[in-house]
RNA sequence: UGCGGGAUCGUCUAAUGGGUAAAGACACGGCACUUUGAAUGCCGCGAUGCCGGUUCGAGUCCGGCUCCCGCUUCCA
């Protein structure tokens, strides 16, 4: 039976992009209709930040009965590759999200675009531009200079056209020429000192091939792309809106349909870096092991790490959505892991940092089953079996020989409970030359097998253990966060960004693990009890030799004193 | 010395044509329960950037100030 495990009804904010959409559907402004659209550049992986504005786009479509396109901004041949074509549609897919038909490429708009181009030349709005790239930007003056009107603003629309057909089919090597729109060289708004709108490149281009040498901008692609798609709400992030203006521009010199963009800040969340290029910095100079690296925060990299789709769409849902330009705690991100994980994650043990215990009183060569709840918080989880014997392993933080008070777990003379199994006491501490603890002499009562004492004597602590004739020897990666700072990336004087990483950002164990361990499925996740979560690594585990992620740590009420 | 956008608990958000004692979540602290020091439950902590104005009443409206972010790529 399904215990109604109620999503405590937590009242619905509605935030000012979905108002605006409520409104205009209740005005039946676009007849009604939603269509949004996500539209990444394959020149990455997607990550984090991505996943928010996956969630926004195509959240808002589901919710309005409305469509949300994908749509690869593929205008820049330089840097992209199907690679992060295929990357990204996977990872899409992976959040939960469907584009179905919806799959367009900007790419796909370059025959259309030149046309307008063309159009906007004979309307002499656009004009060839000789300028070098540093003569533009010194005649386009600055925030408290003019601009100068470049020396080939007044060209005839005659020769802007023969010379645009000439940068078309190749006469001019990279640079030498431009098309710009001529709108305001003084205007308080750089993006319109009459902005690029294409470049010559003579670059393989991973759709066209080397069907074009002029590539059309980002500006001047984008909200015409939008257009062209009958997009009704382009939500973007805040840095474009100094953006806005010129695509209106466009649109309005051309006459086709103007779909409202709307802004929103860009979640940026503490210790976790969203900037592409300083990502790809990460991976190129080897600092992780690639874009997926369960470190990185790319959505591959979470995903590898063992974070549950449905965490990354909760914690999207509930970092809101306004304009003001904000930090996210990552403890709000690991809440949410830890809540799904919690109710799907088998429960197992494992012992990270092992410390031999042999139980004296328990017959040497015997062993026996004990039973163990494979998820308490599920009811038709299941039980599995795991075994028992003299000798067993406990995590070496477990014991202490000079315990404080408010130690609940192993200590000399004391008493503790090996979950699932019987009540152990410590009776003598060995230790080897340098006078490291190698091995506890401990009896077990055999009295308290179902985890209470027939005499009703108490223990405060619970501990796992496991057999250690019959554990599994696993590699543990015991991952931290990437950069120490809660700013990441932030950069100090003098410094490189890999002087910021945090050199403990990885910590490999060698654990030894109950046996049901050894077939784990690659990418399951488990709880190793009282530790925290891990999951099965997809790319370097193998049965019998068991890899585990550590997808986040348990939360640990118990804090030493930080006082001797 | 420009243009655009912001500013509410430590953090992220609510308070939607001015109207209770500014609400929730996270974080933090405490208590209860517990065969995970987990989970769960309960309690606590804690904010409207500043100055003035309008009003019976202002986080919300008006004026001034301060601070923060973005923008001078043929990147997106």
């Amino acid at each position: 039976m399904n215990t109604p495990e109620s999503d405590k009804a937590e009242p619905e904010h509605v935030d000012f992009i979905r108002q605006i959409i409520a409104d205009d559907i209740a005005s039946g402004k676009n007849g009604g209709k939603v269509v949004t659209r996500f539209p990444p550049e394959p020149n990455g992986y997607l990550h984090i930040g991505h996943a928010k504005s996956i969630c926004l786009n195509f959240g808002l479509a589901k919710e309005t009965g409305g469509v949300c396109h994908l749509r690869f901004d593929d205008t820049n041949p330089e840097k992209e590759d199907t690679e992060y074509v295929e990357s990204i549609m996977d990872d899409v897919r992976w959040l939960g999200f469907d584009w179905d038909d919806n799959l367009f490429y900007a790419s796909d708009y370059f025959e259309q675009l030149y046309d307008w181009a063309v159009k906007l030349i004979k309307d002499g709005k656009a004009y060839v531009c000789d300028l070098s790239t540093e003569e533009v930007r010194e005649y386009r003056g600055g925030w408290n200079k003019e601009g100068k009107d470049s020396p080939n603003r007044d060209r005839s629309v005659e020769e802007n056209l023969d010379l645009f057909t000439r940068m078309k089919n190749g006469e001019f090597k990279d640079g030498e020429k431009s098309l710009r729109a001529k709108i305001d060289m003084n205007s308080s708004n750089m993006n319109l000192r009459d902005p690029a709108m294409y470049r010559i490149r003579h670059q393989h281009h991973h759709r066209t091939g080397d069907k074009w040498c002029i590539y059309p901008t980002y500006d001047w692609t984008h909200g015409e792309s939008d257009s062209l798609e009958g997009i009704t709400h382009s939500i973007c992030t805040l840095e474009f809106e100094n953006h806005r203006p010129l695509y209106d521009w466009y649109i309005e010199a051309l006459g086709i349909h103007h779909p409202q963009q709307i802004e929103f800040a860009r979640l940026n969340v503490t210790h976790t870096l969203t900037s592409k290029r300083k990502l790809l910095e990460l991976v190129e100079q080897g600092h992780v092991t690639g874009w997926d690296d369960p470190r990185m925060p790319t959505i591959s990299g979470m995903r590898r790490r063992g974070y549950p789709a449905d965490a990354l769409r909760d914690f999207c849902a509930h970092t809101g959505v306004t304009k003001f330009n904000g930090m996210t705690d990552l403890a709000l991100l690991e809440l949410y892991v830890r809540g799904s994980l919690n109710k799907t994650a088998n429960r197992a043990m494992a012992i990270i940092d092992p410390l031999k215990v042999v139980i004296e009183n328990y017959a040497d060569g015997e062993s026996e089953m004990r039973q163990a709840k494979n998820n308490p918080e599920d009811e038709e989880g299941g039980i599995r079996e795991m075994p028992f014997g003299r000798e067993l392993y406990i995590e070496r933080a477990d014991f202490m020989e000079d315990a404080p008070k408010k130690f609940f777990r192993l200590t000399v003379g004391k008493e503790v409970r090996l979950k699932n199994a019987f009540f152990l006491k410590c009776n003598e501490v060995i230790k080897d030359d340098a006078g490291e603890i190698v091995e506890l002499r401990c009896t077990y009562d055999p009295e308290t097998s179902g985890g209470k004492a027939p005499d009703g004597r108490k223990v405060k602590g619970t501990i796992h253990w496991v057999s250690a004739e019959h554990a599994v020897d696993a590699e543990v990666r015991l991952y931290d966060v990437l950069f120490e700072n809660e700013k990441a990336g932030e950069i100090p004087e003098g410094m490189e960004l890999k002087d910021t990483l945090n050199p403990k950002s990885l910590e490999v164990k060698q654990a030894k693990v109950e046996p049901s361990l050894a077939t784990a499925e690659a990418g399951s996740s488990f709880q190793f009890e009282r530790t925290g979560y891990f999951c099965v690594d997809v790319k370097d585990s193998s049965p019998g030799k068991p890899v585990f992620n550590r997808t986040v740590t348990l939360k640990s009420g118990y804090k030493p004193k930080p006082a001797e």
